[in-house]
DNA sequence: AAATAACCGTGATTCTTTTCACGTGAGATA
DNA sequence: TATCTCACGTGAAAAGAATCACGGTTATTT
């Protein structure tokens, strides 16, 4: 399967679930312009965006939702469901264990993990719990390559190492903190304290803007 | 103050934790090359960014530790705190609020807004809970401008609405679906099912790599 | 059946971001 | 004090991403 930007693959993310939103709604078929519309984009990225994946669109009927729901899913899912390990069970953790439980068909959280022995074997939302020394074993066992990095800064770069070591290739991290993996693990950062920080930023420029100041 | 990329904005809150970090650890100055290797990039890079804001580099020394974080502070802050909404308070607002409880000396919730009546005048984690309908009053009273939103899907256009009118001008969302707001509005996406598709993806190229598969 | 209109596919262009590479200057060394 | 080293500052080049613009195709209309 050919290879697309980073920008790329996070669009057609978004332009599925747009798409499978419209389906549910009895939409048949969408424009180009509909879907630069509901991603605030251009009809001009999204025909490049769904071209990258040699989708098929009809001149005067645009493209078809099933088929484009389906062209996105072939690219950028795996054939089965992709296991996918969490990694702290604090608020933040349980939160996104509720959150992933029904979002997604093709990802699913099987296990996970958290360094406090009194969780141990508890169920949590469906996924037994393990203590992080039986990482090895259970990655292994359940053939995990994705995980949710979800503690508190300053355990994070120690977690993410033992998820490399125990096989996993691509991390999302919570936590606040760059990790230092080797060149095949993936790591994607969710940092909420930059992005908050950034629109705080943002929001002032827009307010002084509207101020009047310079 | 100038203006700087939205790219430099997230290295420079990056930058800045990591110079916090040194600070602590008794670090008095810093290369590029330091800061560039903590933040996976280029040297070039660092010097451009700090550039950006107008911050001084000592030919020998590289850069005081303590003027950056007071260069990027200036940059990045407002003088005084910036009070933030937190909207939603389900697992994932809750662990929101206490992630940010602490992290911030900059930022603060003020406010919590939840629709669920039953938890209108609660305090969570030092926070009085408001109802949807009070949005207005408190917003203006406590000159709120940015929001976090942590609603679930299908509330969070609606909740975004009332956030712009109320007068917020920047919102974080975590919400798996676009926000139609006005352009004076600034909103960052933390997409967490877009964020977990996309270490998918890349985990699996990075395991087919590996693994010689074309 | 011919004309029309609307949208897709994509080469070319423009704009943005990153990297390169080199002159400059500050401290160390002898 | 002269030289040497090393990192900063930054113009210029390269790479990457978004946009433009237009030929081609397909349904619809007359």
């Amino acid at each position: 399967m050919k290879i697309a930007s980073e920008k790329t693959i996070e669009r057609l993310s978004l332009y599925r679930r747009l798409l499978r939103v419209a389906k549910g709604a009895g939409q048949m078929s969408v424009y180009s312009h509909d879907l630069a519309e509901m991603v605030r984009g251009t009809a001009a990225q999204v025909r490049r965006d769904l071209m990258e994946i040699g989708c098929a669109g009809n001149s005067k009927k645009g493209y078809d939702v099933d088929n484009l729901i389906d062209a996105i899913s072939e690219f950028l899912d795996s054939d089965d469901v992709t296991p996918v390990a969490l990694v702290g069970v604090g608020n933040l953790g349980r939160a996104l264990l509720q959150f992933f439980e029904s979002h997604h068909p093709k990802l699913k959280i099987v296990a996970v993990f958290d360094n406090d022995p009194e969780k141990s074997g508890r169920v949590i939302h469906g996924c037994r719990c393990y203590g992080m020394s039986e990482m090895p074993v259970v990655v292994a066992g359940k053939k995990i390559t994705v995980a949710v990095l979800a503690v508190p800064v300053g355990a994070a770069q120690n977690a993410a190492k033992q998820l490399e070591e125990a096989g996993v290739r691509g991390i999302l991290n919570f936590a606040p903190e760059p990790l230092r993996v080797g060149p095949s693990v993936a790591v994607e950062n969710m940092d909420m304290t930059m992005a908050l920080e950034k629109v705080a930023y943002m929001a002032r420029q827009n307010n002084s803007k509207e101020n009047g100041a310079k």
